[in-house]
DNA sequence: GCAGCATGGTAAGTCTTCCTGATCATTTTA
DNA sequence: TAAAATGATCAGGAAGACTTACCATGCTGC
């Protein structure tokens, strides 16, 4: 019952009384002017009236053709607005990208991949939030956003990781403690010092260090009180070095050695959906900033 | 650059997220299954980014589907509109005519055409106005109105003019008046009344009957005014059939038969320009109907 | 008045687009 | 495990759209 209306025809109107005649028209359009009558004709056939008043060699719009032009003009435009959105969602020239992080990776990773980021994509918006690593995932997995960086802690189902990098665990303390200026530690040696847990300290669980923490009695969760405490030399502290924050002078890290503890930083994205544009070119340049920093 | 996205696609990827699945979509658009897996591949290729998941066997939108899907509803929406209306103005069911017609015709003739039209185009606006001819033609000339029913004076190079019926001038008076009961005159015979003339004595002028309007000193325009001076007796008047008001008990109309003058009515509309639709179907109405009436 | 140049319309041929019918690979259901 | 349903793929044919070439008409300038 309704014809189905091709934009294409309603453009050739619009350019004819645009140009002021078929042969502007054609021109405009890179068309023969053939085609242009004819996709005229087609038109005036589909809808049962003439849009163009005939006979006299001029190209006039018939009052019907004057009524119809606006609504095409609008649609035309409407369809070039949609195409052009959907054009620069798809070619990551617009859209938006909700990405978690865990507060090591957001502060001190971050800001140099989004700083890239911006740069190379100007038109789509980012949102960054932090938190810790269970967390980080269970946002990925309800959907609140579609990227999460975060320790793979053991596969999920429901989500789809890529490894992109170790972080070793060290030891913390500050820089007058008997333990700073090593270079690496046995876990031994930690022993009948004050360990201060932290979010991060059930990285240890599984290991032989994890005797450590079951003696110890003080627990900080908050990074910026941690390392008050820390530089007002309480005790001690076992943190990734990415979560160890270098401005600190006082402090300093010590890897430890024995056991080997590394976290391993990962790359979460909901498995079986696939991601918006935005958020795959925020994938993919989070993997090559990343590769590339390593090859460094 | 920007990819020109037709209609019948984007009906396609709504079709298959409202009826859940590619075979669902085809029954509902009556096309094979194919045709729609096509549509939305080729779809997918002009957008370089995928709108369904693949691999699973399930129809499920990708993020980026999701966010162009109501933009296409939006668009396909909009498209429809146009397409309806543009129908409906098409073929009579819209629309909006303007007219202006000489005020014996409006008054007498423009009811029952009305009535009749109304109820065959409902959807059609009207506006009516009266004038004298040379106004109504004015009106037509400037594009003030589309049509215009009048006496067709002389034929002018912007109007195009068709005949509608012959309107015979007689003689008006009051039923005592010595003249009253005659059922046609001559000219001579009025000789000796007193003539008022009004706005249509000059459809006199160039016949034998000149001059009586030479010698008439009383003038009044105003219908209301004449019938007035008429009941009072006063003098008498020349007036075409349809001019005169059969409802005033006391006038008589008497034809004058010779000279036998009558005035041509007709219907005007610009020359050189198509009328739009509803003014297209309100012209024919007009000469439908008054053929029709003839023929009783 | 007539040639030349503009307008838009028409016809035949070609190329592309779109749709169908049959068939396949995979997943879900009984 | 068989059967049903999902969507994808392919070959072939119908319909549309575009181009080249040509025609009819109206205006313009010499």
């Amino acid at each position: 019952m309704l014809p189905e209306l091709k934009i294409q025809p309603l453009r050739c109107v619009l350019a004819i009384t645009d140009q002021g005649g078929f042969h502007a028209a054609a021109k405009h359009l890179y068309r023969s002017q053939p085609a242009i009558s004819m996709a005229v004709r087609d038109l005036e056939e589909r809808l049962g009236q003439s849009l163009f008043e005939k006979g006299n060699g001029k190209a006039l719009l018939t009052p019907f053709g004057q009524w119809c032009l606006p609504r095409f003009r609008e649609l035309v435009a409407h369809h070039d607005r949609v195409s052009h959105d959907t054009q620069a969602m798809a070619s990551h020239q617009a859209g938006r990208v909700d990405i978690a992080a865990v507060p090591s990776v957001a502060s001190r990773l971050m800001p140099g991949i989004l700083t890239s980021f911006v740069s190379e994509y100007p038109g789509i918006e980012i949102s960054l939030q932090d938190g810790h690593s269970e967390l980080v995932a269970q946002m990925v997995i309800k959907g609140e956003v579609e990227l999460g960086i975060t320790s793979l802690w053991q596969p999920q189902e429901a989500l789809e990781s890529t490894p992109l990098l170790h972080d070793e665990i060290g030891v913390v303390c500050r820089d007058d403690h008997p333990l700073a200026g090593r270079d690496h530690l046995h876990w031994r040696e930690l022993s009948g010092y004050t360990l201060i847990r932290n979010g991060t300290s059930r990285l240890l669980v599984g290991s032989p260090a994890a005797e450590l923490v079951r003696h110890s009695s003080l627990f900080i969760s908050n990074m910026i009180s941690l390392t008050a405490m820390l530089e007002a030399g309480i005790g001690i502290t076992t943190l990734p070095r990415l979560a160890f924050q270098e401005e600190h002078a006082r402090l300093c890290f010590v890897p430890l050695a024995e056991p080997l503890l590394v976290r391993q930083i990962g790359l979460l994205c909901r498995a079986g959906v696939s991601l918006s544009p935005a958020a795959a070119a925020m994938r993919q340049h989070v993997m090559d900033h990343l590769r590339e920093q390593e090859e460094c």
